[in-house]
RNA sequence: GGGCGGUUAGCUCAGCGGUGAGAGCACCGGUCUUACAAACCGGGGGUCGGAGGUUCGAAUCCUCCACCGCCCA
């Protein structure tokens, strides 16, 4: 199927992707195997599900290629993975979808019906559902796609309502009447979390209400319209301005009396109240209070005993209790409002102000706060739990910093609301009797046997309309998705997870809440390590987004980089913690590297010739002990850099590995060995190179493998991820310092080479054979011999005419090592020797030393040379 | 208002108590040396945001300040 070499000079990533992931995919090298696991050492890793109505992004390109290094990574090292694949139904964002193509149509979801709507929406997903998965196989990624998960599964949504249930039975889920945050384009309440604020230019009205007893008082406020539903004006009670305000009564103007949330009668004329959360200093000093339309207000409205007068419903309208304005548009009617108040001389004035609108994360419109009868996930003692395992260090969070955020949020967490007002979901499991009694079951039939306990009689029961926010299936997602309540093999053998990674935009929708439903459900904390990256910005540190259009094409990248180019630029972006530029040079970078391994196996392929056993290598010149201790080095660090999550560091590593050590010196070092046809050598370079392909391959699966496919060895596995991970046992320090100090000297024989403008030079010394191939030297003679400033001693031979030019040189180099010597003599002659540590000292005094030798010998150099 | 970060070479970032402070890219000069011009060889470039402090020793720890950013309310 492959040449032997392979001949192109480039590497063609576009003919090996598809050829490798077939391959893979046949062979079933991302199965997991249950069985296995139990007799060796499972791992498990969570694929956060991607939505179903998502593009593959740059965000999913760095999910999962850190999730696909630890996996390859792991298999290697000898354990079972399993890489639990799969997709979210993302309630409010598909039915968006759908509503969405009814609407080009003509046609409303409600118009249609709830059964059949569903049904579009499952030919949707059937159609769609699965395009961000197929995308997501071009990155080379290997989860275990056989056990793909849908959060609306049969057996998903059992879960689903199972945990429902057992929260209300614990008396962790109730119904309340609460205000909560709706988005009246969506026709859904909202959890505090999906309202998104930022700040906005907007405008500051200062109205002015009559006084009962004559005069004004002016209030600030960005929401005029929701004066109707004012039910008093409030002041600090420490403004001198007002005190003599607070007890009396403000009239509202243009409204009558309105009925509140209860029914009761709401006179216009409201109370002055004194209370100390008034800012002083925004606005007038005074504001208004809307119990049913502000957060803020709400509390006070509670605090006081004040009627809740709602003015707006849920699709966005001015309602009966606006009087001449009822059934306006919201935005329309703060015009008309204001147009009124202006007229009548009650408008003192507008202002230019910046303020935070909360915006739905789905769809942008601004949300209302409406009091509503909703369900909520009583959150207190689910996140005492999940911050206590924290504390305790069951569950480690990666970068540190976040467990502090981590932290923070789960000390103020706020009660979660469940419910919403859509379609496409899991339907909550809450039955309604003839009186508005609630039952909750697994079943309807569950449902009517506890109806009908109650009743005494047999009675007809009616579902919840509303289903479940997605976030309460998905955070079941480590154990459901192995069959969760079941007690099955694969819960039991690959559960609690060990590995979970996500951006920390959704530390507290997703990771924050699978603690909590971890430790309820299955008394575990779901995985022990989770790891957060920063999220990918554009260059000018802007949030990709659809509405700037700043965001890369992956596909496009695909194509222009490959698949490796675009996991190695994407990894080495230091993706932890803190934000990430995208850089698209970085990129090319990892294309430009998967390039450099192609072009090194092409030349070592060169000299093989037949199919060759990889023997253990037996060293026998400097160089060959060097390669062995520097790649037992390279892989002790990248080890380490994959067992701490250090991504960054690791694609630094095997670049180094790869290009600055294999490619520059070792096969710079063996070429006229190869020549000569060392069996030795070459056995020697293929073991570390294979070693190498090895460590780099969980980054870049595809090269690594489109080489190890054309290497002409016995006994192959399918793919390098079924090869154990490299642990080596040699040590060579010695050779490895000598040939460090040959490094130097031909780095700068080289210079002197270049400044002079020799391409070849003469060069005399007892040095290592490797010398003069690495130096582009050879044995003659020459007018002056200079002496190569290196722990070497080894000489470079000039002609007169040439001899300025290094002694500009050597000048330069002599004063900044004086300089040195200076720094340390300091150093020397100071507390130092006493009070730092003796290892250090001897460092120091060893440097020293080695300085002045070098310093002493640069002098010798340039009195020859005078 | 509460919480969390950042400021190191032209750019993107490592380094987080002891190295002459690093990398990649960019830049400058030189190479078609048959693995690779997506390459090779050499080179220049930073008073580590500012001010104090702790220490024998600070880019690294502490305090304050200045900008920049994020999360929550």
């Amino acid at each position: 199927m492959v040449k032997y070499p392979p001949v192109e000079k480039i590497y063609d990533y576009k003919r090996w992707e598809k050829r490798l992931y077939d391959k893979w995919l046949n062979s079933g090298v991302f199965k997991s195997d249950v069985d296995k696991a139990k007799k060796g050492k499972p791992f498990t890793i969570m694929m956060p599900p991607p939505n179903i109505t998502g593009n593959i992004h740059m965000g999913h390109v760095l999910d999962n290629t850190i999730q696909d290094v630890i996996a390859r990574y792991k298999r290697m090292k000898g354990y079972e993975v399993l890489w639990q694949p799969g997709t979210d139904h993302a309630g409010i964002a598909t039915q968006n979808v759908v509503e969405r193509e009814l609407k080009k149509e003509g046609k409303t979801r409600w118009e249609i019906g709830r059964e059949e709507f569903l049904n579009r929406v499952w030919k949707w997903k059937e159609k769609y559902g699965n395009l961000i998965i197929e995308s997501l196989k071009r990155l080379g990624i290997s989860p275990d796609w056989e056990r793909l998960r849908f959060t609306l599964d049969e057996g998903y949504s059992e879960a689903v309502i199972e945990a429902f249930v057992r929260l209300y039975e614990a008396g962790l889920i109730y119904r309340g009447y609460r205000l909560i945050n709706w988005c009246p384009r969506c026709g859904t309440a909202l959890a505090d979390d999906e309202v998104e604020r930022e700040e906005e230019m907007g405008e500051l009205y200062f109205l002015k209400y009559p006084i009962v007893d004559g005069g004004f008082i002016t209030v600030a406020t960005t929401r005029p319209e929701t004066y109707l539903g004012d039910v008093a004006v409030a002041v600090n009670p420490k403004d001198e301005r007002y005190k003599g305000l607070v007890g009396k009564k403000a009239k509202l103007p243009f409204v009558g009396i309105r009925k509140d949330n209860e029914g009761g009668e709401v006179s216009p004329e409201i109370p002055i109240i004194a209370d100390e959360s008034v800012d002083m200093e925004f606005g007038a000093g005074a504001v208004k209070i809307t119990p049913a339309h502000d957060f803020n207000d709400w509390e006070i409205g509670n605090k006081y005993g004040l009627p809740k007068v709602q003015v707006i419903d849920f699709k966005g309208r001015i309602n009966e209790n606006g009087g001449r304005w009822k059934g306006l548009d919201r935005y329309k009617a703060r015009e008309e409002i204001v147009k009124a108040f202006s007229e009548n001389g009650l408008l003192e004035k507008i202002e230019k102000h910046t303020y935070s609108p909360g915006r739905c994360y789905r769809c942008g419109t601004i949300i209302e706060p409406l009091p509503s009868l909703q369900w909520f996930v009583k959150m207190k003692p689910l996140a005492e739990k999940a911050l206590k395992v924290y504390e305790e260090g069951k569950l480690k969070i990666i970068p540190e910093m976040f467990g502090k955020i981590y932290r923070n949020w789960l000390e103020n967490v706020r009660d979660w609301c469940i419910s919403r007002q859509i379609w496409w979901g899991h339907r909550i499991p809450a039955y309604y009797g003839p009186d508005g009694e609630v039952f909750v079951g697994r079943s309807y039939e569950e449902a009517l046997s506890k109806a009908e306990k109650h009743y005494g009689r047999r009675v007809e029961l009616k579902q919840d309309e509303d289903v479940l926010d997605t976030w309460f299936s998905s955070w079941l997602w480590p154990f459901a998705t192995l069959g969760w309540p079941e007690k099955t093999e694969y819960l039991r053998v690959f559960y609690p997870t060990h590995f979970l990674q996500s951006g920390w935009d959704i530390l507290f929708f997703w990771d924050a809440r699978m603690v909590m439903a971890g430790l309820f459900f299955t008394g575990e904390v779901p995985f022990k390590v989770l790891y957060l990256h920063g999220l990918l910005r554009d260059k000018y540190g802007r949030k990709f987004s659809k509405s700037l259009g700043n965001s890369p094409d992956v596909f496009e990248l695909l194509d222009k980089y490959g698949a490796d180019g675009l996991r190695y630029g994407v990894m080495s972006l230091t993706p932890e913690g803190r934000d990430i530029r995208f850089d698209e040079n970085q990129l090319l970078v990892g294309r430009n590297f998967a390039n450099k391994m192609w072009n090194i196996a092409r030349f070592i392929n060169m000299h093989i010739q037949g199919d060759v056993e990889l023997g253990e290598p037996k060293p026998a010149k400097t160089y060959h002990k060097w390669a062995l201790h520097m790649l037992k080095l390279y892989t002790e660090k990248i080890t380490s850099n994959l067992e701490n999550y250090e991504f960054d560091a690791y694609a630094e590593n095997i670049y180094h590995l790869v290009w600055s050590n294999i490619a520059d010196w070792l096969i710079e070092s063996a070429k006229v060995d190869l020549k000569n046809g060392d069996k030795e050598t070459l056995n020697l370079l293929l073991y570390v190179w294979v070693n190498a392909l090895k460590l780099v391959h969980p980054l870049m699966p595809f090269i690594t493998d489109a080489i190890y496919d054309t290497l002409p060895l016995k006994n192959k596995e399918i793919t390098l991820m079924k090869t154990p991970w490299p642990s080596l046992e040699f040590e060579f320090p010695k050779e490895y310092e000598d040939f460090e100090n040959i490094k130097e000297a031909v780095v700068e024989f080289r210079a002197i080479k270049d400044i002079t403008g020799l391409k070849r030079a003469p060069y005399k010394g007892d040095v290592d054979e490797v010398f003069p191939i690495l130096a582009g030297a050879f044995r003659g003679d020459a007018e002056v011999w200079v002496r190569i400033p290196s722990r070497i001693e080894v000489y470079i031979g000039l002609s007169k005419k040439q001899k300025n030019k290094v002694i500009t040189k050597l000048t330069k180099e002599k004063s900044q090592l004086e300089n040195i010597i200076r720094r340390i003599e300091k150093k020397l002659n100071s507390d130092f020797i006493k009070r730092a540590p003796a290892e250090i000292v001897e460092k120091e005094k060893e440097k020293y030393a080695h300085i002045k030798r070098k310093l002493e010998s640069i002098n010798q150099q340039l009195d020859t040379l005078r």
